[in-house]
DNA sequence: TAGCACCTATAGCAACGCTATATGAACTGC
DNA sequence: GCAGTTCATATAGCGTTGCTATAGGTGCTA
């Protein structure tokens, strides 16, 4: 049993890693299962992908790879939020239908080696996120938002794959991922599921600040610091005549 | 460098393991560092532990002991959902105190051998949604509250560890802590007073201007003046902290 | 053809989890 | 008081792990 084709080694060593991560069940993968599998010895592990975690950090990338084209194929909704949704059960799924995979990426959590896997997928949570804070969708600033959402996922995920398949209840997901939508969602949000999305844009946005500015007295800028920050808010409130 | 005194093996081999773990910084602990520094030979581990993860479980146990004693020195308060975010805290505190510990608890998850502990820790957050739920204050059944908290509690955790240091953002804690509590609550429970999301709209406008100016590339001020005027709108979007 | 990267294989090291077997010590029944 | 049994520990070593020192082959450029 080997993966042949005329596959260059390096390919056949991370189409074997791939498989077997896979299919391993839980257990742990040797390098010696791998190179065996791929037909190669271990030097030519070594030379190509450094180490073992090398080799599973590059079967891990191509993963990541997939699992970024779905949550793209999800995204061209006109309604950020909804896309969120749709994120984190993708997530799920993903976590779900490969448990090895998913946990080389975001189980095996070490300070200090922390797989840049997690903040890919941070930056792409944070991405969309941004879209609903233009529409002034979001109650807390984006980045937050997507660190608290991504970190919930993973801890969903994480139990969900540690359950018995029969055992898995979906609800958890659900629920636990409503609750996250919910708390950094504004209001407005809350009501309509779309909201104006399309043309909110800076110049809504500086309106809609200006006049909460002049309401609240808030007292994190110095009064002259504030003078100068309404002046270049009305000046951008006046822009955009269009 | 032993652990000698005058203690049984079984009792020298918990406590070198128990150090080796807290100070391995991450990288595992071998059976043979185990057994030396407590000065005894490999069957002797196996005798009374059956096997490694038998002696790291039972590591655990004393350390969720300690785990526990930290819940329940908080629990007498009479409101169960503050009790909650005391317990999700100490959660927390405790996952920061002993990363390596609380990894081997909570963190090496793989399907079909989970943890006992998580089971327990899930048992002891339901038991005080429990009484949430008997003063109405819950909007779901306890056992569901008690796993999706306790996983997002969970994958908080994880990711507070994985990130340095001087980067720990305890805010990532305390809000998805509300979010997850308030997601669970009923509206009397809210009005109660423990949960409050409380963001003025000029957070929130304030979050949206912000999103929108770094998506738009005005042009309406000078790179200068952006940048003076980003960094005060970062300033009101971070004002108001739960 | 000579030289030079690049790639792969042979062989093996040190460390790992774990165990077959044996030996001492402590208790039990008579 | 002694044989039998059980518990607890040690000696020695098995099979596997991740990884590498070294050497040889292959194809390209000069």
């Amino acid at each position: 049993m080997s993966i042949d084709g005329q596959l260059p080694p390096k390919a056949r060593l991370l189409r074997a890693a791939a498989e077997l991560l896979a299919n391993s069940g839980g257990s742990a993968v040797s390098t010696r299962q791998v190179t065996q599998l791929a037909g190669v010895t271990a030097p030519t592990l070594y030379h190509h992908f450094g180490d073992k975690e090398g080799l599973f950090d590059a079967v891990v990338a191509a993963g990541f790879d997939e699992y970024v084209a779905g949550e793209r194929d999800f995204a061209p909704s006109g309604q950020p939020l909804e896309d969120i949704r749709r994120m984190w059960d993708n997530h799920v799924q993903f976590g779900l239908k490969q448990p090895e995979l998913y946990l080389v990426m975001f189980g095996n959590i070490r300070p200090e080696s922390r797989p840049a896997i997690v903040a890919d997928a941070e930056a792409l949570m944070e991405e969309m996120l941004n879209k609903a804070a233009v529409s002034g969708q979001l109650n807390v600033p984006p980045k937050e938002a997507a660190r608290s959402i991504l970190a919930a996922n993973v801890g969903v995920t994480l139990m969900l794959i540690a359950e018995k398949v029969p055992e898995r209840n979906l609800e958890l997901s659900a629920m636990t991922r409503d609750a996250m939508i919910f708390a950094v969602s504004t209001e407005q949000a809350r009501d309509n599921g779309s909201v104006d999305s399309g043309k909110s844009s800076v110049v809504v946005a500086a309106i809609a600040l200006n006049a909460a500015l002049q309401a609240s007295h808030s007292d994190q800028l110095s009064s002259s610091e504030l003078k100068l920050f309404l002046e270049w808010l009305h000046r951008i409130s006046n822009s955009s005549t269009s």
